[in-house]
DNA sequence: CGATTTTTTTTGAGGCTTGAATTAATAGCC
DNA sequence: GGCTATTAATTCAAGCCTCAAAAAAAATCG
């Protein structure tokens, strides 16, 4: 019979289910597990067999020992590091970081290279990506079997099915069709990511108590992006991804922006905009491409010391951001917010003139935010490209692979 | 045996689609629900003979003749109409109107009735409130357990839950338990609404084609709200209900504004804002409490022969509309905008102002965004809160009733 | 009036989940 | 060491649910 629809349905969702609560407990009892998905002990013994058969579960080798318990231990499962693997590729500007992670979630690899994207043509874009995932792959002893996707965290928008990246301040070209590029090339379902919406998946799965509902992820580096969370879910744009927090018109008619517009939140926030202010540049300088981030350090430094100047430019970085804010609280309410990069190392300088815009503000309570800081953006962009890569691997997992049940 | 979980799950689900496939069409046959639905003839069959048992739909009395084909007539299904009734509450400054609603979504009776809020206390206006629906009700003839659920819908903000009403233009008190009150009193589920929030659910139902995933829309009336659907789901504030788009900050130490602070939308869009304008008024001028529709009639009818006064007031109001928009567009790109209220008669003198706003702001092909128009919100306020007491009606009767499987 | 056509219902089978019973695996105790 | 108590996991029979196929129903057409 053909069935197939219905009644499978419901065996694909509490297979998911399963495996999520693995993905997030680590080693769980089938009891435990049973508890939590709130299914009865003999469906999760049925389904756990299935998937330890299938070779996306493990049970405990019996180590792990000194159970304080009287009765028949429990044994743990947890998800099988070699069932699958994911690449991750990590584009910044001038840089990319391949990794690959295991499907329990260890980072088993990763490797930075050198690359301009501006300078190169999206055919040699192409191989080099290309060369390098498989370089990685191969040193790695992982077959094209094992591959169960790829996910790409970018600086820019990418289309809202994460398959192209539109447009980016890494490189003058549009639409490029990543997606296509590696899926043709590995076999592996990809996906594109705003890396400031990584950001915010990273936080969410870090710590789900402090960052459930509503929350935002800002990172401060040569440009400003934002992760937005809101009611638990990710908040995109309408045509793409990310939201162009960075974009908001702080002044009209202030300073030139890397886009081309003037007053973004960006054109005073931005590693750029911190510099052209200290340098006394005009406001309407077109941006530096690029600001080695030591050099935000040293402005850091010197505004610390008391250089008036550097203190003003960090103010005005504070007041951008505070007024982006300030608009935002007032249309959903004031909400958590962390900020990443190293523009977050000087958040110290920025955070006096941002709470007194938004103290000024018309949202009532939302000098009271807290903030947290999170200077290094890598590991969190890391961890949030690895779940996202993971959690597609979960859902096609969900649908049972008939083959396996051939013989033993 | 309780075993009532996952299967009946399934089964919750497949009524639940089948109620809202006979809600969107009408009279819809069993096997144009097994199409729409997925489902297969023989389940769609078993589950319309238990809700037709069950009173939620009918079959065709075998009138509406004139069936083309050749084979056996297909029956019409559709909602039984004496199922349920829903009340619905329409809040306004200094009026309520009390509406009843059949199962199948027609508007049985509607009353108005003048009622001052801000000059009453909150016992005396439960009490009104109680009458005047026990009145409606009465006159008729919906007895208790006819009566399926009570949607109210208000100005202002209300708990995420709908279940309180924080703060409301339309009185002094705060933190108003309104659900509590009318579910204690007619044992009826009770929910409160944002009025701009059940506008953009009424465009959503009303036209689902054109009002999709993205759009707004914006009342122009005393003050100025909006309901906001982003990727198919309304945006709400994280602590309570509605988007404050009014209150975002158009101009740093701009006019006086009815809550407080300087510079909001509202305090260059709304009513008071316009006429205090036109007047020659200070912008910080406390607002007019009530200004009547008339006025801005008026002011308008004096623009549209020349005077410049009336001009620039309806320009200012249009460049206040505009910033805030383009300060949603950079955000989550541009997306297609309703306006509704009575300012909106007034819109064509607001909108070369609020485009020129668009076009010179950051978001890209802000300009082009399709603007539609309804003076007369209403209509639109009344059909988005009965699509939410039916449809929360409809959620509870996926759930079987189990009673009505007595005898026959 | 019977043949044809289209819709709906009935029937039997396969899947899924569940509570209860059973089996498995360990610690404690004499 | 052997027995009991205890807890975890599996097995089993039952109840739902959906589905495909067959049967029935209700018209039209010739």
């Amino acid at each position: 019979m053909t069935m197939v629809l219905r009644s499978d349905d419901m065996r694909r969702r509490n297979r998911l289910r399963i495996i999520q609560i693995v993905r997030r407990g680590g080693t769980v009892s089938r009891g435990e597990i049973a508890q939590a998905a709130a299914l009865s002990p003999a469906t999760v013994s049925t389904i756990s067999a299935e998937l330890i058969a299938e070779g996306v579960l493990v049970a405990r080798s019996a180590e792990t020992g000194a159970l304080p318990g009287r009765g028949r231990p429990s044994v743990g499962l947890s998800l099988n590091p070699r069932f699958r693997h994911a690449v991750l590729l990590i584009l910044k500007i001038g840089e990319v970081h391949v990794a690959i992670v295991d499907y329990a979630g260890s980072l088993i690899a990763r490797q930075p290279f050198d690359l301009d994207m501006a300078g190169v043509s999206m055919e040699e874009f192409r191989r080099t990506l290309i060369t390098e995932i498989r370089q990685t792959l191969e040193a790695n002893g992982i077959s094209a079997a094992q591959l169960g996707g790829i996910s790409i965290g970018v600086q820019g928008t990418t289309d809202s099915a994460g398959l192209r990246l539109l447009r980016s301040p890494m490189t003058p070209h549009t639409n490029i069709p990543m997606a296509d590029w590696l899926e043709e090339e590995f076999g592996a379902p990809t996906r594109l990511a705003n890396d400031c919406d990584l950001i915010a998946r990273a936080l969410n799965w870090r710590d789900p108590e402090r960052y459930c509902d509503n929350f935002a992820a800002i990172l401060l580096a040569h440009g400003v992006g934002m992760g937005l969370f809101l009611r638990g879910r990710i908040i995109n744009g309408t045509q793409s991804s990310g939201t162009e927090f960075g974009h908001m018109l702080h002044q009209a008619g202030g300073a030139l922006c890397r886009c081309g517009a003037r007053g973004c939140i960006e054109a005073a926030a931005g590693d750029y905009a911190i510099l052209r202010h200290f340098r006394g540049d005009p406001p309407d300088l077109k941006p530096d491409r690029h600001v080695e981030p030591s050099e935000i350090v040293w402005i850091a430094d010197a505004a610390r010391n008391g250089d008036p100047l550097a203190i003003d430019s960090f103010a005005a970085a504070g007041r951008a951001l505070g007024s982006g804010l300030a608009g935002l609280f007032a249309l959903v309410d004031p909400f958590r917010v962390a900020f990443a990069g190293h523009g977050a190392a000087a958040f110290d300088l920025m955070e006096p003139a941002l709470r007194e815009v938004l103290r000024n503000s018309n949202a009532a309570a939302a000098q009271e935010i807290p903030i947290d800081l999170f200077v290094d953006d890598m590991p969190l962009i890391l961890d949030g490209c690895g779940i996202g890569a993971l959690a597609e691997i979960d859902a096609t997992q969900a649908d049972r692979v008939w083959e396996t049940m051939r013989n033993g």
